[in-house]
DNA sequence: AATTAGCACTCTTCCCGCGAGAGTGCTAAC
DNA sequence: GTTAGCACTCTCGCGGGAAGAGTGCTAATT
């Protein structure tokens, strides 16, 4: 039985006013708030309805009815409407961006926060990387005369430190001699470039090599990066866990520990297409009562994350999807700015 | 009245079981857990003194006794004994820092990790900074024609970023150059004598000399830097927290947002001192029930910062103290054999 | 003079039961 | 197909009462 046209309506107004209550809904307050040519009697029965189609489900029997996932889901895919900022709405978001520094640190944790609070809840930014690292620039200095710290700046302008035990002692001066020389032999290649001329010739010019190889290395690899988290707060002041401790609890270890990234579709993500992920569409059973709104963020083909927001089910999608889509563009935009377009095609126009 | 010996005792009986079990002791309890050669109502009447000092205090009238925050003073100042740790503990926790690799960021979680799962409560550190910041080796990376990345270096080992917008076109050469120049020029000084000879040459000179000065300043602000903090859950699984989910999430906050240096006691610590803040003695009204146990870490007269608890004022302080103690000089040392002293006073053996 | 047994008193906590309220699901009429 | 009516179910909040913990006082004891 297809979701008749009607019974489509009744779903999203379920939706909707769950979103806004966190209370069940029932059919009589349904009609109340809508104005509906309806009877209370008609839409129980087309709830009853939903409900074996699994769209929505009870408490319990006296309450009023709650979307389940797979209900979440319809509504996502099909009847919510689309949601825009508001000119206003956006530039409250860009002038925060304008006051910030030029940091793209902090651009990410901006990103997040203002996404935090528009929809109270959660959100989080995974670091930008590119799909192809490539070492730009590497730089050695002394500590003590039997350290070092080996400095290395990346194409998608990430700088990643490491503090070397040499194997002789050194100055200064031959470290920098060192630096210069690496610099010039290996500076715009990749990991496995690198790996596979192996020049090899002292002891230290072997450990720097190695270790310039790992950090490129942990820099490709997305998922070693910690994520950014913010409004974990507003989160858990969601009603959801008014009360219960619990899972207040757990709800925080989930988002705070498990490595997040496990949960996040790894499929790619084309630069416009915000992800929605529902429930128990997550993988792992951590999430079972959360949902994603993801954007991938960045310049196509450059270096990129993925930003987005993190709450109960019980989210404003239209809301979240907006908000969600601008800020990445605001983000890829200012990247595009500073850093370049760092990648081949030089995407066509989503700028705003 | 001075504390007589015996009330002495009883209160730090009280400490002690209040601490383990959460619950408020009373009277009976006390004598059979401790098998004290005295009747419950001799108890009692202690007790009564013991509250009229202020020294402890009731819930209500039917309950156990709590001490009160200048009861916990007064068994940290002169009652409690001293811990110290077994070489067990020890070796377990050392042999965390053995695993880790050599990154002083690592060290600094992994030690607020380990005193946060040691004592089932929050651990903050603050990164370590010098008083005399100096700039080791500064070096700028090309993004694109019209912005660089300035990387510093600095002589406590910290390396800060920041993106310029530039007001020249230039090439990566270009900027090599100046990079090797301005080392030449300003390497081994500070923020102020850098900003005292302003050689103002070029336009891009000054823009990376005026950003080198401000990261030099910002390094030198310690109150800039945002503390670590681990194992806030384990702070909020404490049952002190259980149920309230108000007070859980007050905390959090307190604990997450506002800027914890303020609460932490700026005077100077001796390196070999623990500091312990108890409940309203800490500035500013936010964690009125809340103490901390921190101490100084760093070699003295080099880079260092703090390192410690923050829990209930229901601490086992004995253990807290055995433990900040231990991991500081832990860190203390590791610092020391890899990052140099950095520092002129080299301190004598504390090492163990 | 200090200690202790005894006891009344207070206050919390837990449980039980009950009534109000919300909302459903069914049936019969429109 | 829609709706009014109604019985039924379940939650929630409230009051009362019993149990338990612990105090504080008093009077007896050492």
């Amino acid at each position: 039985m297809p979701l008749s046209d009607r019974r489509a309506r009744i779903l999203a107004f379920i939706v909707e006013d769950y979103v806004e209550s966190a209370q069940p809904v029932g059919s009589a307050a349904l009609v109340a708030r809508h104005e509906l040519d309806l009877s209370s009697a008609t839409v129980r029965s087309e709830m009853k309805t939903l409900e074996e189609e699994g769209l929505i489900t009870h408490p319990h029997t006296s309450a009023g009815r709650v979307p389940s996932n797979l209900g979440y889901r319809t509504y996502v895919g099909s009847l919510m409407g689309e949601r825009r900022l508001s000119s206003e709405e956006e530039l409250t978001i860009l002038h925060q961006f304008h006051q910030s520094a030029v940091n793209l640190q902090r651009w990410l944790s901006l990103s997040a926060s203002v996404l935090a609070n528009s929809l109270h809840t959660a959100a989080i930014a995974t670091p930008p990387h590119m799909v192809e690292v490539r070492l730009k620039q590497l730089q050695l200095v002394e500590l003590t005369e039997e350290s070092a710290l080996l400095v290395v700046v990346m194409n998608d302008a990430a700088v990643l430190q490491h503090t070397l035990q040499l194997a002789e002692t050194t100055t200064q001066d031959q470290l920098t001699r060192l630096a210069g020389r690496l610099n010039q032999q290996l500076a715009g290649h990749t990991a496995t470039e690198i790996e596979a001329r192996t020049p090899a010739t002292g002891a230290i010019e072997r450990q720097v090599v190695d270790q310039v190889v790992a950090l490129l290395r942990s820099e490709e690899d997305a998922a070693s990066e910690t994520p950014l988290i913010e409004g974990v707060r507003e989160l858990l002041r969601q009603p959801e866990y008014e009360g219960d401790s619990d899972r207040l609890l757990d709800t925080l270890e989930a988002v705070e520990t498990s490595r997040l990234q496990r949960a996040i579709p790894a499929r790619a993500l084309g630069n416009d297409d915000v992800a929605i992920v529902i429930g128990d569409e997550n993988p792992g059973e951590r999430y079972n009562d959360m949902s994603f709104v993801l954007s991938r963020y960045g310049p196509a083909g450059g270096a990129g994350g993925l930003i987005g927001l993190l709450g109960p089910t019980r989210l404003d999608y239209p809301d979240a999807v907006a908000h969600v889509r601008y800020v990445s563009d605001v983000l890829t935009e200012l990247m595009r700015r500073f850093y370049g377009d760092a990648g081949p095609e030089p995407t066509s126009g989503e700028d705003r």
